[in-house]
RNA sequence: GGGCGUGUAGCUUAGUUUGGCUGGAGCACCCGGCUGAUAACCGGGAGGCCACAGGUUCAAAUCCUGUCAUGCCCA
């Protein structure tokens, strides 16, 4: 038996942090996966793994708190669920942060630094913050298994990785090229488009247009570059099919104003888009032919440096082709391609087989042989050079000099190279098909993500360059022969082992520097060659696509637990994990398993500052969680994010609406449920005693209401979890919590409880909330598991976390209350219908404490049920039902001033004034029959308007619903009687309110005094007073006030009170 | 530059899928009421070019086109 205990003031924090050691004591967590085992129906989820090298933020939690919600809402419906933490410890960020740290700003510094001592600080920095994630992540009691996570760095997880990789290269899906990337010579590194944005600089460079000589033709090809250094490594023209070009034959000389070197000679040819000959050409010229581009599809031209690039095999190289990427919005609608230095000319490249070969070195110097005058110098200084010797070849026709953004080094800050690097890829367009094909099986909250974001993204699909040219991740496992040049790909560390040659030391850990060291012996036919591996890591995106069998360490360990999680049922991440986790995830699942790898994926929008601005550390808008775990506590940061926008919205962070979820839902919920237990406490209420226990139909109406409401209210807010509508759930629930709980069902209670004497209806209503909120408790159970968990403990002694999901699922039985629509529809027509009494009074300006001796109700349902608890709010003696409104009200005419006006003109004051008087009815009966007149005009129907009002006496207001229209007319009368009850409620008032100003206990007894001059108060209402106010002395009127009395007027009263607690 | 979101009162938002009531709440503000009921509650008020500009329609916050702002991803 659970009697329960007083439940004191509200104090999240303290709460919270007494619940975590229980938690810890009890090991709550694990129980509640360990008491569902019995059922085993799994439902699994997969943690996006975090980097722990940076501090967790508000915006951690928000993802945190979806992931939590969904894994513990589908334990209560019974289900195991799983939860291994994760740790992303690889990548570029992470080299970054230990670059800065110890300022080295070149690969070159790493190596001359130790890449086996860089790894280190590298593995070291990734643990930097894994203390504060722990404790946010207990704090915020997001409920994962940290103590045992999968880490990416481990050694099992790299080595599931490489047996993935290894799946893929035996499928064919693996394969070296080349990926045009930004690189900085300086410092041997290619950047992430994600450093590359850090590093925009606004430079003027020269641009130029240059004429490419067509064979067998008098005409050249005009195209346009912002980089001159690529074009010895032209090695085709790009025009738009359907784009209109002219060629144009040059008639005079130029203005003198021409700028720069270069030109064309009268009778010179050129071709170039239509629409942009006034922008290009200085000269004027004749057009002689307007031609589309396909029409010059597959012209040769001459290079323009010979010899720089061998064209021997390549039937298309210096020859024009077509591309869709072709504008007019700028140059000459001609695009000079050199396959190596630029993502666009790249794919061009292979598309047509235009030979990709570099002109320019990794250390950004010309190769030998490129041209005598280049060769060995750095591209960027060759502008100038390249500029004359296209001058002196009369190849230029024109240079200007050309601003924009171009990216730079964020450590040397010279300009970056887009340049093709070798590079290993996955062929993700030979399983194009397959991809889009799980993507559309794949549930996506909201379904826009799945369909658009990610759809699109597919339908493009790229290959996957896998490889980076880096020192801390997973090293790629891939060999190749110094013999005979054939690749092998490693895919378990036995292989490995297996494979080396015999003088390779096995790696103390699967990282560079030791991985390099690692020499394999040709596998290969007779070969027997020494192998040596690539020199790069893999993409670490490629790390945590694995996580769904890397994490168990699958195929070489956990065989059973991989099967029984795959595919998995859930995962969440923020928004910008589309084309990042969630892509990575689905990818390797599709090569290696040909198979989806998530069922449901809900995708969050970004917390963004109250602004709408991004979060970050140098605009110092970052709001820390722990100053609202330490203020609001977690469950309200909680409740508010889940309450404030649709999970995938970005949220405005707002800290006012933490605290408004904290005074509303949560002080609201908590003084209910103190309401009940201080009470419950005091009698001893015990809800298993079936002597006390009242059957739900035996219970009053306003009981069976606020059990039909509690049904109603969860079977939404369960329909509304299916849909991902967790805001409007939660909202609901809020709603039900401060409008129907407190402010209705606990406020018409409240006497029922405090009455002292043992009664079936007591018992009845402290059953009832006992049932109330244990429902609510688990209903919020998932979202909030601190307060939820506090107050199902204190009614019943349980964990809510162990409680199942009233609303039952496909394996749990559902636990509500009834449902009684009709009461749920009469309670609120009750409701109505007090509220508008309050209006009614305000208008006519009759105060709420001064009692109406009748109230009528008029038309709608019979409530003659209701009548006690609409006397009370209404403040109205009896409530009776009455057919219609003709008791009450009368009609009134009013002219129409604009139809009397033109009527009577100047005798219209006199005419109104006569109306004024007229009794209204007769009038009304008189303009029916033609016959009504007023000082010598006839009035019309047209000339007044009716209007229906309430007879002296009478107030009321009519509502209008489901029911029909329902009225209520309230009885303004007043009388001594009833002034002696308003002043007895008054004075009543104000002694509580003067009790509650001493801070006197709800038991203490007071001596009373009170002096009222002006009107009188009936015995039994004196005696009222003396009973509701707990007063064992009371003088009425005896001697003269006391100086500290209370004075105040009620009804032309002048009253005064005084009273002092009572020494017994 | 491209793709995908978002933009409604001072603040946070519902309504947009499927066009149709006077665009609905909460916080804050003002007036009044109620209270041994809490940072509460009730009634009323003020506060909206529904980002902007066009278009479709009898009718647009809602559909279409464009622009701006903001966010994510890609270049």
């Amino acid at each position: 038996m659970v009697v329960p205990k007083p439940a004191g003031e509200f104090d999240p924090v303290a709460l919270e942090n007494s619940l975590m050691d229980a938690w810890r004591v009890e090991g709550t967590f694990a129980k509640s996966i360990d008491s569902r085992r019995e059922i085993g129906s799994p439902f699994t989820f997969l943690e996006g793994p975090p980097t722990a090298n940076g501090k967790p933020g508000i915006h951690h939690v928000i993802s945190r708190l979806f992931k939590d919600m969904v894994c513990r809402w589908k334990t209560m419906q019974g289900h195991v669920v799983e939860r291994k933490a994760g740790w992303d410890t690889h990548g570029l960020p992470v080299e970054i942060e230990v670059q800065k740290q110890l300022n080295l700003m070149s690969n070159e510094e790493i190596e001359k630094f130790g890449m086996k001592e860089f790894n280190e600080k590298c593995k070291e920095s990734v643990w930097t913050y894994e203390e504060a994630w722990r404790e946010m992540t207990e704090r915020m009691a997001f409920w994962v298994d940290l103590d045992d996570p999968y880490v990416t760095l481990h050694d099992q997880y790299i080595e599931s990785a490489w047996w993935s990789l290894k799946q893929m290269f035996e499928k064919g899906l693996l394969f070296r090229g080349h990926k045009v990337l930004p690189y900085c010579p300086q410092t041997g590194t290619s950047y992430s488009t994600h450093e590359v944005s850090q590093g925009y600089k606004e430079v003027t460079e020269p641009a130029v247009f240059v004429k490419f000589k067509l064979i067998d033709d008098e005409a050249s090809v005009l195209a346009w570059t912002t980089t001159p250094w690529t074009l010895p490594g032209n090695v085709g023209l790009a025009v738009g099919p359907d784009l209109t070009y002219c060629r144009v034959k040059i008639t005079s000389e130029p203005s003198e104003s021409w700028e720069g070197r270069g030109g064309g000679e009268v009778g010179e040819e050129l071709i170039l888009a239509k629409e942009l000959i006034g922008n290009v050409l200085r000269n004027h010229v004749e057009i002689l032919e307007e031609f589309t581009g396909s029409e010059i599809i597959g012209r040769s031209y001459k290079p323009l440096f010979p010899g720089a690039i061998d064209g021997t095999g390549s039937p298309s190289a210096w020859t024009i082709v077509g591309a869709d990427f072709v504008t007019t919005t700028d140059g000459t609608g001609v695009v000079h391609t050199a396959v190596m230095y630029g993502e666009d000319d790249y794919s061009l490249g292979m598309e047509v087989g235009f030979p990709a070969q570099h002109t320019v070195g990794m250390d950004g110097k010309f190769i030998e042989g490129t041209h005598d005058g280049l060769d060995g110098k750095y591209v960027k200084e060759c502008d100038d050079l390249i500029i004359d010797i296209l001058t002196s070849d009369g190849l230029l026709y024109r240079e200007h000099a050309y601003t924009h953004d171009y990216p730079h080094c964020w450590r040397t800050e010279h300009p970056l190279l887009y340049y093709a690097m070798d590079s290993w890829f996955v062929r993700m367009t030979a399983v194009k098909e397959q991809i889009l094909q799980y993507n559309s099986e794949v549930e996506w909250a909201p379904e826009w993500t799945g369909t658009k974001r990610m759809g699109e993204w597919l339908s493009n699909i790229k290959d996957w360059a896998i490889s980076r040219e880096r020192y801390w991740g997973t090293p790629l496992p891939v060999w190749i022969c110094g013999e005979c040049g054939k690749e092998h790909c490693v895919g378990s560390i036995e292989e490995l082992s297996q494979m080396k040659t015999d003088s390779s030391v096995m790696p103390p850990e699967l990282h560079r520097p030791y991985v390099d060291e690692v020499k394999l012996v040709c596998p290969h036919g007779e070969c027997q060659g020494e192998m040596s591996r690539e020199p790069y890591v893999m993409d670490c995106w490629f790390d945590s696509g694995c996580a769904t069998f890397a994490q168990w360490h699958y195929p070489f360990d956990n065989e059973d637990k991989f099967n029984g999680s795959f595919p998995v049922d859930y995962i969440c991440e923020a928004v910008d994990q589309t084309r990042g986790w969630f892509y990575s995830l689905m990818a390797v699942s599709t090569t290696v398993f040909d198979s989806i790898c998530y069922r449901r994926c809900l995708s969050l929008g970004h917390i963004l500052d109250k602004d709408g601005k991004k979060m970050s550390k140098s605009k110092g808008n970052v709001v820390n969680p722990w100053d609202h775990f330490n203020k609001e506590g977690a469950d309200s940061i909680r409740w508010y994010m889940m309450t404030q926008s649709a999970p995938w919205s970005p949220t405005n962070f707002d800290p006012n609406g933490v605290r408004e979820s904290y005074a509303k839902m949560f002080l609201t919920l908590w003084n209910v449920y103190k309401f009940h237990v201080d009470y419950a406490a005091l009698d001893g209420f015990d809800p298993e005693n079936s002597d006390s226990f009242v059957p739900v139909e035996d219970r009053s109406d306003l009981d069976r209401w606020i059990l039909s409401r509690v049904s109603s209210m969860a079977e939404k807010y369960h329909d509304q979890f299916i849909c991902w509508d967790f805001h409007k759930a939660g909202r609901d629930l809020e709603n039900f919590v401060v409008n129907d709980l407190s402010n209705w069902y606990v406020r018409r209670s409240r006497r029922r409880l405090w009455n002292e004497v043992d009664s079936s209806d007591k018992h009845s209503c402290q059953n009832t909330l006992h049932e109330v909120l244990l429902i609510v408790c688990r209903l919020m159970a998932p979202v909030s598991p601190f307060v939820s968990d506090a107050i199902h403990r204190g009614l019943d002694g349980t964990s809510v976390h162990l409680a199942d999901w009233p609303v039952g699922s496909e394996i749990i039985e559902r636990s509500l209350p009834p449902i009684d629509q009709v009461v749920e529809m009469e309670m609120e027509l009750v409701r109505s219908i007090a509220e508008a009494g309050r209006r009614v009074r305000v208008e006519a300006g009759r105060r709420q404490r001064l009692p109406c001796r009748s109230g009528w109700i008029v038309g709608g349902p019979e409530l003659s049920h209701f009548h006690d608890i609409l006397s009370e709010e209404l403040n109205v003696e009896t409530i009776s039902v009455m057919d219609d409104l003709d008791t009450f009200q009368k009609i009134e005419i009013v002219p129409n001033r604009k139809a009397l006006g033109a009527k009577c003109r100047g005798d219209l004051p006199t005419v109104l004034s006569e109306l004024k008087l007229a009794d209204s009815e007769s009038l009304l009966l008189e303009i029916e029959a033609g016959i009504a007149a007023i000082s010598g005009y006839e009035i019309q129907s047209s000339d007044i308007e009716i209007k229906r009002v309430e007879r002296e006496g009478f107030a009321a207001a009519t509502l209008s619903g489901d029911y029909g229209d329902v009225s209520l007319v309230l009885d303004m009368d007043v009388d001594e009687d009833l002034l002696s009850k308003g002043l007895a409620r008054d004075v009543i008032r104000r002694i509580q309110a003067k009790r509650k100003d001493l801070d006197l206990d709800i038991e203490a007894t007071i001596s009373l005094s009170v002096w009222l001059d002006g009107a009188s108060i009936s015995d039994s209402d004196w005696s009222r007073v003396i009973t509701e106010t707990r007063a064992e002395s009371a003088a009425l009127n005896e001697g003269a006030a006391n100086i500290d009395a209370i004075t105040f007027e009620v009804d032309g009263v002048d009253v005064a009170v005084h009273i002092e607690e009572s020494q017994s």
